[in-house]
DNA sequence: CTGAATTTTCAGTATATTCTGAAATTACAG
DNA sequence: CTGTAATTTCAGAATATACTGAAAATTCAG
């Protein structure tokens, strides 16, 4: 469908069209957002219309699921009526911000159903013991939400002196043990 | 639709229906899984297929797909031809096993793809920005993942001790901070 | 203000996904 | 083996999601 998309862009954007509609995003949507995070310049709504062939109106819903996501900014040209939108230059930010709206979205709602469930009393063992799973699965999801919200704190910089040092997350990891006093005695590989 | 089954256990059955179907797998399926986690025995086809008010067929279908994601195992009890299922007993070996089988699904053809993208010469200015941003993609994904796939070697006790222990993931990257001569000073809050 | 350029909305259509019942297949107790 | 209890398959129906074009609404240059 694209116009003068050349095949390596068409490949990406086609990659993660399918990754997007996996997610929560719909493939369309994805392919909108690759071809702006792509793009050196901001974008119009008819730039995108031509380079993935879909309607006008598909573009419009499009981005404002992205806007509402805060993956895309919007911009304006002085003297132009016309709206240009853009993603961020920093990947990281890209994926903090992916992070983020899914907490929003997914994980919050999901620990404040099962808070509910944790307050009532447990009518039976049946009960007993389905509340017992959710109180594990509530501290789990709470714990890896504590360690993602940890690491989004870091800025692009910081995340790029960790990449160059390679998988020393290992040895963090052992420092931690050594901090909890693990039991068990299992080096990193 | 369920029959005899308790609100709580509904409500928690419906919400992570719901969720499922953000994810990957569909709705039912989802459904299927909830009932399973918070069964303490096995249940079967005709188990799920009364609980949840959906055909047998389907949950024959869903069965199939949990199996395929390695989320149930199959049981059988002696001198009985029926099939048994069973989720794991471990919420962390439940969460070890999504984030296994979504790299395999999603990040490990994501990686693939980028780096045979970013092999190809870029013929003009565009590519070349293009590649740009797709070998910091690539690079950020790497990383994620190597993270992911650390954590994933410690067993439930040991994130049960971490998870004791409070938010202390911020002194260990603090710790990893001065270990990389972090130029940013910044305390965990 | 005005009106042309631009964006948004939305009802209807197209497409994709999920679900079902009936038929085919499989597995194993006897 | 055989018969039956169980599972699986699959074509078609039901449902849900995505997409479009036309019409309405908005915005701002002049």
């Amino acid at each position: 469908m694209p116009e003068k998309l050349t095949p390596m862009i068409q490949s990406f954007i086609l990659h993660f069209g399918e990754m997007g509609s996996r997610w929560g995003i719909n493939r369309t949507v994805g392919q909108m957002y690759a071809l702006l995070v792509l793009s050196k310049e901001p974008l119009c709504a008819d730039d995108i219309t031509e380079a993935l062939g879909i309607s006008r109106s598909n573009v419009s819903m499009g981005l404002k699921e992205l806007i509402s996501w805060e993956l895309v900014k919007l911009q304006h040209r002085p003297g132009e009526r016309k709206e240009f939108y853009s993603a961020p230059g920093d990947v990281w930010d890209i994926a903090k911000t992916l992070i983020e709206q899914r907490r929003k979205r997914e994980i919050d709602p999901t620990l404040s159903t099962l808070r509910n469930l944790l307050i009532e009393t447990p009518a039976n063992d049946e009960e007993a013991y389905a509340q017992q799973r959710m109180r594990e699965m509530h501290e789990l999801i709470e714990m890896l939400t504590l360690w993602t919200q940890e690491i989004q704190r870091l800025d692009s910089a910081q995340l790029g002196k960790l990449l160059k040092l390679g998988n020393s997350i290992g040895k963090v990891l052992d420092m931690k043990d050594r901090l909890l006093g693990s039991s068990k005695k299992e080096s990193t590989k």
